[in-house]
DNA sequence: CATCCTTGCTTGACGTCGCAACTATAGACC
DNA sequence: GGTCTATAGTTGCGACGTCAAGCAAGGATG
């Protein structure tokens, strides 16, 4: 059996079948989708000590309104469960790199702040970053049209 | 900060900085990164009960020669630690989808082996995973190069 | 202003993954 | 053929991520 294309006697609820191109993509995708993330990853890991996740947080904080985001909001920016985002901020904060403050407006919520550290982390970390995206991926894309890709996975990421 | 433009002083390891385009498409793979996968393995337990990793590993063996891999082979292929391969395995010879046999030219080996019934659970998958793929991926492509992006992600996999 | 539902976040329990350590077999060398 | 190293695979363990349950505060309703 192919990946997804389907033997006759398998396609009979009504599914499209892939074609070639797409069968070819979906494949790769499949490679891609695991080896990607875990590459960037163990580079960040190995040259800086920093998950890519952490530095996603830092990263995102930076970016913030006085360096700070509800807990919710973070989490959406790093496509992460708040449980999940919880433990990276409390780690994080362990580390000095993040601070946690009650929110003014609203007495249940937290805002992550990002540190005079944290910051300072981040411009550490920022050249790793570069070079590990660079390295893994976008050397890779010669001759694409990056703003029609960036358009599509824009739509993808939704 | 921005993602991953420096400020000026940011950049003095001789880091070649991100063009804007190339800023964009990295923003957008972070968060494609994260979700995509999850999503698609979401929608497969939701909808099937079987992970996408299980999915990729009975795919990977119905595809072998006598439908059945080396240890190191399907680990390599799902791009996963053999360690993680073995576990998967594990549970998929409980589920009564694989079986384990001792290599007959190397008795350090052991052959996955995909059953009758795995087969059958991948050909009752296999319509959902398409049309997965086809939701969270293939759909938001439109006008790309198909071949020229499935050319460019085969790079990014090695 | 008492009640009830909702929302923001944390915690506990659990599953998954990778690394490092271990076992067993293969193969090379003498 | 005994020893020594390399390779295939498994297992212990720690890190991490999710879901579901819990808790505390907001907000609507009478």
């Amino acid at each position: 059996m192919s990946t997804i294309t389907p033997e006759p006697k398998s396609a009979p609820e009504g599914v499209q079948p892939l074609s070639p191109d797409e069968e070819a993509l979906v494949r790769t995708l499949n490679r891609v989708i695991y080896a990607l993330p875990r590459a960037l990853d163990a580079y960040m890991v190995r040259e800086q000590r920093l998950p890519s996740i952490d530095y996603l947080t830092l990263m995102h904080l930076s970016e913030a309104p006085e360096r700070q985001l509800r807990m919710s909001e973070l989490a959406s920016a790093c496509e992460m469960s708040l449980s999940g985002m919880t433990r990276v901020v409390q780690k994080l904060e362990g580390q000095g790199f993040v601070q946690r403050v009650r929110c003014e407006e609203d007495a249940r919520g937290w805002n992550a702040v990002l540190t005079d550290a944290g910051f300072a982390r981040l411009e550490e970390a920022w050249p790793t970053q570069v070079a590990a995206v660079r390295r893994h991926f976008l050397d890779h894309l010669a001759g694409l049209d990056l703003k029609a890709l960036a358009k599509a996975l824009e739509n993808v990421a939704t």
